[in-house]
DNA sequence: GTTGTAAATTTACATTGTAAAATCGTCAAG
DNA sequence: CTTGACGATTTTACAATGTAAATTTACAAC
C-alpha cells in the first residue's frame, strides 16, 4: 500500500494553500500571482498544488469563499454588541467599509468577479450566502423596528448598492477628493434614510421597465 | 529616403488598431484578446502595433478613451431633446443604464479599471472628464431648477455611485432576480429624490470621519 | 527485503507579451 | 537608372506562464 495521508492533512495543506494564495493576493495587490511563486510561498513544487484544487481558477474560488467567510464574521460582530439598535446599524456599516478598505484586492475578488454558475463551487455558495444572510438580518431588524419603512429586501439592496458603488469608485480612483468618500457616505445614508423613512411614497412610472437585465 | 506615412494615415491605423481591439473585446466579453489575434483582426503582423502603441496596456488606453467618448455622446444625446426637464433627467439616466448593459465590457474597462495616474494617457484624462462634465451638468440643471436641494456636486456622486452601484452588482450576477434591477433601480430613484428634497436635513453625526481613503 | 500505489517532483509544451534582428519599399542624390 | 539611407514591416527569439505527462520518491503490506 502506498502512504496515506491522514485526512485531515490534505485539508490542512489545502488551507495552507489558501492562505498562501490570499498572502500574495494582498501583497501585490492583485489576482495574477503565479502558481509557481505560489508553490514558493507554501515551499512546495510548482505542481503539487494540482493535486489539491483543479486549477488556479479553482484555487481563487477558495480564497474568495475564505474571504466572504471573514467578511461575514466582520459583519456579525457588530451585531453581538450590546448598544441599542441604531448604533449596531452604522457599526454594521462601518464594519462593511472598514473591511472593503482594508482588504480592497479581497473586496474586488468578492464583488467584482464575473459571474459563476452556482453550484460549481459549493463552498463558495454557502460563504458568499452567509455574506448575504448577515446584512438581510441586519435590514429586517431595522425596517422590524419601524426606523425604515418598506420591503426589507429592496431597502438592503439600495443601502448595498449604494455603499458598493461609492466604495468600487473610491478604490477604482473614481472619486474626486473633493467631497470625499466619508462625506459621500455620510450624506448617501442621510439621503436614503430621508426618503425611506417617509411611509407614503406614490409608486414612480415605469418603476418595472425591464428588458434590460444582464443574462 | 524612406517611405514616409502621409500624416493621417498612422493615425488611421492607429483607429484600426483600437477599433479592432473593441471589437474583440465585446466579442468575447474581456478584456483578454492576445496581441496576435489583434494583429489577425488588422490584417497586419503581430509586431506592426507596437509601432503605433507602446505595449498592450496603451491600446487598453486607448479603448477605453474612445469608450468615455461615446458613452459621453450617449448621455448628452438627451440633452438636446425638447423635453422638459424632469423628462430630460430621466432620460439621461436611462441612456447610462442603456450604454452600461449594451456595453458590460466597456463600462467595466472604463470604471472598474485600476487607477492610472493622471497624466499618463492625457486621450484618457480628456474623454474621462467630458463624461464627467456631461454628468455634471445635468445635475448642476436639476439643483438650479429647485428639484432636488444640495450641493450639485455631492448630489451628483450619490446618483451616480448608487446607480453605479446596481449596474456593476448587476453585471457581476450579484442581485436576486427577484426584486430585479429596474425596480431596484427605480427605488433608488425615489428614495434619493425624496430624501434630497427636503431641504432641511440635519447633518449626521460622524459625517466626517476620514481615513479610510483608499490611497 | 520486494512491491504496489499515493504523493511529489521533474520535464515538457503551447501560449503569451514583446525585444531584437532581419527584410522590404520608397525616394533623393549621383 | 543606380544606389543607399532609412522608415515601415515582418521574422525570429526569448522569458514567463498555466498545466499535461512522465518520472521519481516514500511508505505500507507482504
Amino acid at each position: 500500500m502506498a502512504r496515506v495521508v491522514a485526512k485531515g492533512e490534505a485539508e490542512a495543506f489545502r488551507q495552507r494553500l489558501v492562505d498562501a494564495a490570499e498572502r500574495l493576493i494582498i501583497g501585490r495587490d492583485s489576482i495574477d500571482f503565479t502558481m509557481r511563486e505560489l508553490a514558493g510561498e507554501v515551499g512546495c513544487s510548482p505542481m503539487l498544488p494540482y493535486r489539491y484544487f483543479r486549477d488556479k481558477d479553482d484555487i481563487l474560488a477558495a480564497v474568495r469563499a475564505a474571504a466572504f467567510l471573514r467578511f461575514a464574521a466582520a459583519l456579525e460582530a457588530p451585531r453581538e454588541a450590546p448598544s441599542e439598535l441604531k448604533a449596531r446599524s452604522l457599526g454594521v456599516g462601518d464594519a462593511y467599509v472598514a473591511f472593503a478598505f482594508a482588504n480592497p484586492q479581497l473586496y474586488r475578488l468578492m464583488f467584482n468577479t464575473p459571474p459563476v454558475e452556482r453550484g460549481r463551487y459549493p463552498e463558495l455558495d454557502e460563504a458568499g450566502g452567509r455574506a448575504r444572510d448577515t446584512m438581510s438580518a441586519h435590514v429586517r431588524d431595522v425596517v422590524e423596528a419601524g426606523l425604515l419603512v418598506g420591503d426589507p429586501v429592496v431597502i438592503g439592496h439600495l443601502f448595498w448598492a449604494s455603499l458598493h458603488g461609492l466604495i468600487v469608485l473610491q478604490l477604482a480612483g473614481q472619486l474626486a477628493p473633493e467631497p470625499g468618500f466619508e462625506a459621500l457616505r455620510a450624506a448617501m445614508t442621510q439621503a436614503l434614510v430621508f426618503g425611506l423613512r417617509n411611509p407614503d411614497l406614490p409608486a414612480l412610472p415605469g418603476a418595472a421597465k425591464g428588458g434590460l437585465h444582464a443574462s
